[in-house]
RNA sequence: GCCGAAGUGGCGGAAUUGGUAGACGCAGCGGAUUCAAAAUCCGCCGCUGGUAACAGCGUGGGGGUUCAAGUCCCCCCUUCGGCACCA
């Protein structure tokens, strides 16, 4: 039976409404079943930083219709929500609130998914998890210990930032200008002793594993690419002189091992250690170095600087001393801690070499480009010279010879090398999951036996503001181990670590037993579509796949890749504005609290705040921040406008993987057009009542062109909903269906019955993206099921079939006039009706016709001169 | 610096496999409706010239391939994302 329905479109009463519905009919929660295709659609889980953001919005939405279009496809759907809930920003706040993270996180969570029911997203809210229960971390500490006695867990010594002052270390984004945020004393960098997990065990495999991945974005497998890095090369040893040490470099460039002229090492290298023991100048130099930043980025633009060490390296097949220089470039971490410098054919050594006036031989004759070493390296590969016996060669052959000699020798081995650094899991913080080791009074650390799992997180504490608060509580810390005293690792893992596997864990959220029911897992896994940030690209992406190679390897989960589709969407910009203060510095204005005028183009002139009147700057658009003030809360669109409205918009802005910008007049027009459909619904229902046929035999040609329109369109968005993830697109098919449908004559009985097919194909077809709209017109045009389990609507290709076609007719290549042929019309028939259209002829007057190209249905270019 | 993207009317964007550049929306302009306004509806809307038909130009800049280039190739400029402890 169809619902009254009021005249007006109204949000506020309809989505709630239709919310409560779904709630109380569990309509999302899902189990498995072998008799239906599965689909398992996930969006990256949110920070709960407080409340949602606008990017949180889009995220989800995207999930959202994607999870809707598939259920509308007949799958049997799961799309999951959770929290992903320990990170640094709860200890910021509970420094700055003065109460417990754990209050803080589990009250946002509680507000936040809030907004998302308020968003209608549908969501198994059964297998709903936060990372930083002990439900959750519990098998988080157990798989480590696991890969701990399979080897792939171990401790170095690792560099942190650390504040002197508040004695504390800090994360990167705490280190501003080389000063602590908060203390703002300078930070040094100290070797502490690190937990890793041995990714490049895996290094191949992730590698090549890359290309099974046809439904990632190219983009994001050539990120992934470069940063495993694999390289292949020769291990050399150099041997000092008046010492009996080596000094071990690799090279992908054996092929210009004549051309070394000197040698670097990083700051925390032996030699250099051991040389600044006699030197003062040398050991205040690498004091220096040692105290700039890590990050790779300051280490590629930072000036280079070096100093001598004084030590000679033997060149292994010239025995000629090479200078051993400290270098800021090389890093202890990376490789063995030493280059060979070949300055004549590398950037980075001609540009050192240069500044310190250090020798440039050329090795390398190239076939073309630069040869003039006064200018720059040459990079390129060529034909040996200066090279004694090996002379002559191209690199290729010189690379290989070379390294045979070397390997006969004893001094240099062929070796395959990764960019990719073993993962360091260990956070010297209190907000995350403990790391489940033990540290025994011999020095040793042995991992927390099964069944004294989880090591729990104390919830109950006050942040004092540096040091965490399991390092300061020693009744925490203090435990036995086989009857012996032993004490608790006081790091947490990095955050990631619970971000790499709660995918695998929400197919059996509620097991008990075990990190995963292998069953429950092996129904949902792999996730059929991945959404998230591009901003994720490499890393979180990277350890995910990482963990899923080793549940595999533990017998948790048949498949090697964790997501077979992944979209990564863009970010959501708004516009900012400013005034710049007496001081230089800017205040920033939401853009809710500044009005303005538009020129006769359109632009914004006359910015100002309302508060006050005066004159603001307009700062463009960028991305929302807090910084910038530009932040737009969605509660306030949802109240205003309604969710769909909001849904709606950011869906048909712009293209999933695009930046998004923020229009109030764009989401406006959003809820024009979905006003327009509301109204064309309730005019086609009272039509009907007045007579309408669907005899689809008796259309007449405009019914026919009006009816092929309908069809073109549900052909074109099931396309660019599914295969494409345009939905922008889609939903401008739509409302160009919209408008034409808008001008037809609903008092004709067939008609009416073309536009009723078409409503019904439009509520439809809106429905992943306006659940709540669709399903209220779909029960008031009389329809008895859900609309969440409606079938998506089908094209009949029978109404596709057109009998005339248009022709774009050319010559030389411009376009000179359109004619309409016969669908079955030959190219000699095109050419014959393209001859008589007066346009087309009064460009081939005085010339002679070279040439025809004909493209059947679309396009005749004539080539004439 | 390295790696990865993007650049099209006043604005967001469309053009899916090299085949009509500017779909759809926003803004703007003109009109209808209204006592008036809001809302709604109709029309116009890349730039230049022309009453018009139409023509010339036009997809960040420069070059190239092709009958045909927003789309492919080379060089350059600008903006954005990532760079291992923000998540």
């Amino acid at each position: 039976m169809s619902t009254a329905l009021p005249e007006q479109y109204d949000p506020a009463i309809i989505e709630p409404a239709v919310q409560r519905r779904w709630e109380q009919d569990q309509v999302f929660s899902v189990q498995e079943d072998p008799n239906q295709e599965k689909f398992y659609c996930l969006s990256m889980f949110p920070y709960p930083s407080g409340k949602l953001h606008m990017g949180h919005v889009r995220n989800y939405t995207l999930g959202d219709v994607v999870s809707r279009f598939q259920r509308m496809q007949g799958k049997n759907v799961l799309q999951p929500m959770g929290w992903d809930a320990f990170g640094l920003p709860a200890e910021n706040a509970a420094i700055a609130n003065r109460t417990a993270p754990a209050k803080w996180t589990y009250q946002n969570i509680d507000y936040m998914r809030q907004q998302l029911k308020s968003l209608g997203f549908g969501y198994d809210w059964s297998r709903e998890i936060a990372t930083c229960t002990p439900e959750y971390y519990r098998w988080e500490q157990w798989f480590f210990t696991k890969l701990y006695e399979k080897g792939l867990v171990y401790k170095k010594n690792a560099t942190v930032n650390w504040d002197p002052v508040d004695q504390t270390v800090l994360a990167n984004e705490q280190v501003i200008d080389g000063r602590g945020w908060r203390s703002g004393a300078k930070v040094e960098l100290k070797e502490i002793p690190q937990w890793f997990i041995k990714i490049t065990a895996y290094a191949d495999e992730l590698l090549n594993d890359l290309d099974t991945l046809d439904g990632w974005p190219e983009q994001v497998k050539t990120m992934q690419k470069n940063w495993i890095g694999r390289s292949e090369g020769v291990e050399i040893d150099f041997s000092v002189a008046e010492s009996d040490q080596l000094l071990t470099v690799y090279t992908t460039r054996p092929d210009t091992l004549f051309g070394v002229t000197y040698m670097a090492v990083a700051a925390q290298h032996p030699l250099a250690q051991k040389a600044a023991q006699t030197r003062p100048e040398l050991a205040a130099f690498i004091d220096t170095i040692k105290n700039t930043k890590m990050a790779e980025a300051e280490l590629a633009t930072a000036e280079k600087v070096g100093m001598d060490t004084g030590i000679r390296a033997v060149h292994p097949l010239t025995g000629e001393l090479i200078p051993v220089w400290v270098a800021n470039f090389v890093l202890m971490d990376y490789g063995s801690g030493a280059v060979m410098a070949v300055p004549g054919h590398d950037e980075r050594d001609w540009e050192f070499a240069t500044k310190y006036k250090l020798p440039i031989q050329q090795v390398i004759e190239p076939s073309a480009g630069n040869t003039d070493l006064s200018q720059a390296a040459i990079t390129e590969k060529g034909t040996t010279i200066n090279s004694g016996a090996y002379s002559g060669l191209s690199s290729a052959e010189a690379f290989e010879q070379i390294a045979d000699y070397l390997s006969e020798q004893g001094i240099g081995r062929r070796q395959v090398n990764y960019r990719l650094r073993d993962w360091g899991v260990s956070r010297q913080r209190y907000w995350g999951a403990p790391i489940p080791m033990l540290n025994l009074p011999n020095g040793e650390s042995v991992p927390v036996p099964a069944e004294d799992l989880p090591v729990r997180l104390p919830e109950d504490v006050v942040m004092s503001g540096n040091t965490s608060p399991l390092k300061e509580n020693p009744e925490w810390r203090q435990t036995t181990y086989q009857g012996q005293p032993a004490e608790h690792e006081t790091d947490t893992f990095d955050t990631f670590m619970e971000s790499s596997w709660y995918y695998a864990r929400y197919c059996s959220a509620n097991f008990h037993d075990g990190m995963l029911d292998p069953k429950q897992a092996n129904y949902w896994l792999p996730v059929d579509q991945y959404i998230g940030g591009i901003e994720h690209a490499i890393l979180h992406l990277l350890y995910s796949r990482f963990f899923h190679k080793l549940l595999r390897d533990t017998g948790l989960v048949d498949s090697s890749e964790p997501f077979k589709r992944l979209l990564t969407q863009g970010m959501v910009l708004a516009d900012c504005y400013y005034r710049e203060d007496a001081n230089g510095g800017q205040t920033w204005f939401s853009p809710l609290d500044v009005e303005f005028e538009r020129d006769e183009k359109g632009k914004i002139i006359n910015p100002r705040l309302r508060s006050d009147g005066q004159p603001v700057i307009y700062g463009g658009m960028t991305k929302m921040s807090k910084s910038k003030n530009n932040g737009i809360d969605p509660q306030v669109m949802i109240d205003k406008y309604g969710a769909d409205t909001v849904r709606l918009f950011m869906m048909f802005a712009a293209p999933p993987e695009a930046t998004l910008e923020w229009s109030d007049s764009g989401v406006e027009g959003a809820q024009r057009f979905l006003r327009r459909v509301w109204r064309l619904a309730l005019d086609v229902k009272a039509a009907q009542a007045n007579g309408m046929s669907q005899d689809w035999t008796q259309l007449n040609d405009g019914q026919q062109a009006l009816r092929r329109e309908v069809h073109r369109t549900i052909q074109k968005v099931t396309d660019d909903m599914g295969r494409r993830q345009n939905f922008n697109t889609a939903i401008a098919a739509i409302m160009e269906l919209l408008n034409r449908l808008q001008k037809a004559d609903l008092s004709q009985p067939l008609e009416c019955g073309v536009v009723a097919e078409a409503v019904d194909a439009i509520v439809l077809m809106l429905a992943p993206v306006t659940p709540h709209l669709s399903e209220a017109l779909w029960q008031a045009l009389g329809h008895q099921s859900d609309v969440v389990f409606a079938a998506w609507p089908d094209c009949d290709e029978s109404a596709l079939v057109e009998s005339n076609v248009l022709i774009v007719v050319q010559v030389n290549g411009k376009v000179r006039g359109k004619i309409t042929v016969p669908a079955a019309a030959t190219q000699e028939d095109v050419i014959q009706v393209a001859l008589a259209d007066d346009n087309v002829t009064r460009f081939l007057d005085g010339v002679t016709i070279r040439k025809q190209i004909y493209v059947p249905g679309k396009l005749l270019n004539i080539v004439a001169n």
